[in-house]
DNA sequence: TCGAGTCTGTACGCTCGCGAACTGAAAGAA
DNA sequence: TTCTTTCAGTTCGCGAGCGTACAGACTCGA
């Protein structure tokens, strides 16, 4: 159960320094991956924003205006009930964009998308992004298996929610949330993540208490950092691998050179031995 | 409550007669609304087979050999877990497809589909609807849209799974069969239906029981009827709706001429309704 | 330094759904 | 018919998570 490899520097935020090969700069796997063409074309046109905390990007049923590629931070695309209660169905970070509807030429969002850790990212106008994809079909088609790869999110994630307990889908959540912003310590409110997880806070204090005394977290007013990763992961439910190699398996196909949390190596290795 | 139009034939298997207009013959809303030109490209390769209950239409981390348009009865995605609890994840029938992935460029299901209704359907080996794909891009981008539908339903899947009840999740799920089969009745365990919603067995007799003393359906060892549509409908989870108001959404952008239940014209102005 | 606002810990009764049985009933085969 | 198999109904104790409420603790700004 223990792997002998150091699989991540604990407790290092943005524990990597090596620059990227081509479009290293700009911190966004979708848009380093581009062809070097298209990216030239998105050039002119992409803007770099700061993502404020809560902030509001996509309203339900209403049109994409532009679609986000974050270099930073987290957008959490949320599905919310009439009564108001609320669950994650979605996670966007500089492994992805927010917007997908538009890449299968749908124009609106069917739920709304929300930033839930500050960071930064870079816009596009739809209008503008549309014409790209026109234009450069092999991007369009690379970006087609990240949707993809967020469809097979959205299924572990529908088959956790019916089937898996507060505690392990909290110690999924935090992986998942620690590897998107490639960091082991995040500013997050046990409210929050009781939104995304569509239970209540206090049902997040009880599991997040547990996780803390047993030394896999350490929790403190809104201020999350993850102490054990290796038994946090052992605390999780099998979703968190399942997810984890699926990013792989994109990010290889891809050719995008990702580091952190996400990518050990070893992960390839047991999503293939419980293949069978 | 009530609507005044007869919505629905009811208890008539296979309600409709009328044909459709131009690939009626068909009997698959995605080959029916398929370009022209695409549909006879295709057409020599389609393969109409019978789909046997219980067959394994793909298995999870497979290739994809070949992509399947029914012409009835149902085939499920479904999420099995290692402690092989499961839960659908997705639902495919006349209006659809199975094989998604290979219109995002994946060439693997990551789940297992499984026929859960018995019908028929056409195949395509994924070597040719790849080819027919890059062939008639347009026709690609309308199955895109199709691939926009099934995230769509995903999500409310993955909410409802969180949020509602079995009792309302048994009702929506009923309703979103019984409008893809278009009939009121079809064969069903309880013990699949368990597998389905990711619950025990016992507690799909608990609910079921339940809805049929209300006399909104009518169970009878593996036979199951829709008594009073109406009533099932309010007895559901806002899901149903919702679900209800995509894939009419993706109708009206796909130019389909479909019919029965997941159709009736009220739906669009219920859902108009609560968008605001 | 104090107070307002925010976040977290905890408690209590309750409901839902679970796990694990066992019984009964229907359908199909011999 | 009788036997076997499959499906449905029901029970029981149990645990997870809910809704609600309140108290404590931290933070920030006045």
């Amino acid at each position: 159960m223990k792997t002998s490899k150091p699989a991540r520097k604990a407790n290092s935020p943005r524990a990597q320094g090596t620059p990227r090969p081509s479009n290293a700069l700009l911190e966004n796997y979708l848009l380093e991956s581009a062809p070097a063409k298209a990216l030239e074309a998105m050039k002119p046109h992409l803007q770099h924003v700061p993502l404020s905390l809560g902030h509001l990007i996509y309203a339900p049923m209403k049109p994409i205006r532009e679609v986000f590629f974050p270099t930073a931070g987290l957008i959490s695309v949320v599905a919310t009930m009439k009564d108001g209660s609320t669950i994650e169905v979605g996670l966007v970070s500089k492994d992805g964009m927010a917007g997908v509807p538009l890449l299968l030429g749908v124009e609106f969002m069917r739920n709304e998308a929300m930033v839930q850790i500050a960071g930064s990212g870079y816009t596009l106008k739809a209008g503008i992004f549309t014409q790209i994809l026109k234009q450069f079909p092999e991007y369009h088609q690379m970006l087609l298996r990240y949707v993809d790869s967020r469809m097979s999110q959205m299924a572990i994630t529908a088959a956790c929610n019916r089937l898996h307990h507060v505690e392990e889908r909290l110690a999924r959540w935090l992986l998942s949330v620690s590897d998107r912003v490639e960091s082991d310590s995040f500013f997050l409110t046990q409210e929050f993540v009781a939104t995304m997880l569509g239970v209540r806070r206090a049902g997040v204090t009880l599991a997040a208490g547990i996780l803390q005394k047993a030394g896999l977290i350490d929790y403190r007013r809104g201020r999350m950092r993850i102490v054990d990763r290796e038994r946090l992961e052992a605390a999780a439910c099998e979703c968190y691998e399942a997810g984890r190699a699926d990013l792989l398996e994109l990010y290889s196909a891809q050719g995008m050179a990702p580091s952190g949390g996400a990518r050990s190596s070893r992960v390839k290795a047991d999503a293939a031995g419980q293949a069978g």
